[in-house]
DNA sequence: CTACAACTTCAAGTTCACTTTAGGTCAAGG
DNA sequence: CCTTGACCTAAAGTGAACTTGAAGTTGTAG
């Protein structure tokens, strides 16, 4: 039985996101010291796999569908797979974009638009979101405390 | 010289995205016919260039810093590389979310929380997000129209 | 026992990336 | 010439994920 500052000392996470992830119901407080929360040590784990699920791009809803309560993703495995196979997506994408940057910083073509192979690193990327509009991904550079929020939402371009 | 119907058409974007794009300085009309912006053929690769960035993770406001508003990336050489590193560390991370979801679509522990392979790949995804915040990412699922929106932001779990 | 730092709640505020709405303009077809 | 539908602007609204603020409570060090 830790309290709320046990928590966010060990897991970096603010005070206020552990109050708003019990009130989403993403972990749970086992009791009450006073008016204080206590929980238990596991919620540690529990935080951990809530940001490799967010790390992996799922938003809190889908973790907390994903996931009882408990602790225990009680997930459909359909839905496991599915997921999976958009994150190969998002593999792909990611490294083409990689690619791409790495490309970029050293070629020094007038305009990268016009280089040969930074198009053909470009079309990787957007293949995939062919078709039907597709997934998102999103990295977030440190910053340090004071940071402000990023959203992203990708429309796949029909192109 | 295409009109706004026509880029919406063949970006896929709706028209008020690209007016929105427009204001934010991503992309440029190069006329109007009557108050009716015109806009050049080549907005549609610089649209897909914003689409490539934006699913690699890269916030507008990323986006039009790394390029300039004639369309070419115009990037700090070092910015780039630094956000090519960023990338495999989230690649990596993607990886283990993948590898997790697939074994657990399979895997009947109790708990995946109890199963060791599970937390071994759990432990892959965290490891990068070690000793300072860092990165976040993202994923979104195909919707039909009327999707809604998502975002993200991961702090580093200290673990 | 008292002071007070650390907790509590609830409401409101913030950012991002758009979307929606209200009200207006105008080029083209009939 | 007149209607109309596609376009325009400006401002407000939306959803996710938090953060901040105000005001109240309380475990604990002194």
């Amino acid at each position: 039985m830790i309290d709320i500052s046990a928590v966010a000392k060990h897991s970096g996470l603010p005070a206020s996101t552990l109050r708003f992830y019990e009130e989403k119901g993403l972990i749970r407080s086992v009791g009450r010291r006073g008016l204080r929360r206590l929980f238990a040590p596991n919620v540690l784990e529990r935080l951990a796999l809530i940001a490799l699920g967010r790390s992996a791009g799922f938003s809190l809803d889908e973790i907390g569908r994903m996931t009882g309560t408990d602790g225990s993703p009680k997930i459909d495995r359909e839905l496991l797979s599915d997921k999976a196979d958009e994150l190969d997506q998002s593999i792909r994408k990611l490294r083409a974009m990689r690619d791409g940057l790495r490309h970029a910083a050293v070629c020094s073509a007038p305009s990268h638009l016009e280089c040969p192979k930074f198009r053909r690193l470009m079309g990787l990327a957007v293949a995939g979101a062919k078709d039907g509009n597709t997934k998102r991904k999103a990295v977030r550079a440190k910053r340090i405390r004071k940071e402000m929020p990023a959203r992203n939402k990708t429309r796949g371009l029909k192109l």
